[in-house]
DNA sequence: GTACGATCTCTGCGTGGCGCAGAGGAGAGG
DNA sequence: CCTCTCCTCTGCGCCACGCAGAGATCGTAC
């Protein structure tokens, strides 16, 4: 029973270590992010876009655009028009359903940010050259499912049930 | 040299895969903290901020606050404007330098978001329920490197150096 | 073909967070 | 006492965002 407890308290001590570097480690996203929009004259949340078009597969809409930034459709128009101007994605509207508008990237002007990506993450990979595949498939398992709990939370707490 | 070749072609596809899972995860980082604070009725920026001083021992100076949000000193003078007038933290001027004002949290209104927090974070451990020790002890130590890591880019980019 | 409701995007407007630059107040050294 | 530096606050302008309604297009029923 001792004994129990004692590993118990141990797993306790760990979790809550693991709450705390995750929070310290989002944080630490938040300041990157910044920067590197500050770096390339661009908006956060701009940076955060484009970031997400590039692991969408194929153009996506205007809609799509609001739902991926979490921002209202207005704003993602506005959204759109910003990245449009500074030439990093085009406007075609959909030739199926004319209502809707198809942003696809312009693959030249993400390259260019590809090489600050590139440049940037050059010590990034270093961080898991002591680690086998096993060790980095862990790490991968735990952010997708980490991603897909956080997914549901949005969707409770949009709900309103929590 | 084939064997190597392949087992160097897995270890980019592993690191790739993580490349694109640490983007999902931190955007859905972005999204969950976005829905809380609206949730708490505050300002994601705000929501942020008070994430960070419960990660402080103790009081911190408004300085401090600028330093770690990333926000200016004049902007962090407005954030925390607005959390004292919401009640999560009080102003106080430093007796020993009264040029410094140090910024400290209000127990009870934190104890209010810490329930939410637990509510949310109620499923958040179960994620960790067939992971051993050792393996978290793993995720916690990469997040502590990468946030490091994230720290030494940001001062780059800062500098100038990209 | 027409009418009607639903869906997608865009636009005008107001709010408010943010950076910038300078003011004000407090400490440290000559 | 003067100056130099450091910390915080304030006035100002900019612009991202949400909101609500307009405009355009599609689907469906008649």
């Amino acid at each position: 029973m001792v004994g129990e407890a004692t590993v118990d308290e141990a797993r306790e001590g760990l979790l809550e270590e693991l709450s705390t570097v995750s929070r310290r480690y989002m944080a630490s996203y938040a300041l990157f992010n910044q920067a590197v929009a500050d770096h390339l004259r661009l908006h956060p949340t701009d940076l955060q876009c484009l970031n997400l078009l590039t692991l969408e597969s194929g153009p996506v809409t205007t809609g799509r655009v609001a739902e991926l930034t979490g921002l209202t459709t207005g704003s993602a128009t506005r959204l759109v028009d910003r990245l449009e101007r500074a030439g990093y994605v085009v406007r075609e509207r959909d030739a199926s359903d004319r209502r809707r508008v198809l942003v696809t990237m312009v693959p030249e002007r993400i390259a260019e940010f590809g090489q600050v990506w590139r440049r940037l993450g050059k010590g990034w990979s270093a961080l898991f050259d002591d680690l086998d595949d096993s060790q980095l498939g862990l790490i991968i398992d735990h952010m997708r499912r980490t991603t897909e709990f956080s997914a549901a939370q949005v969707a409770r707490l949009r709900a309103g049930e929590v």
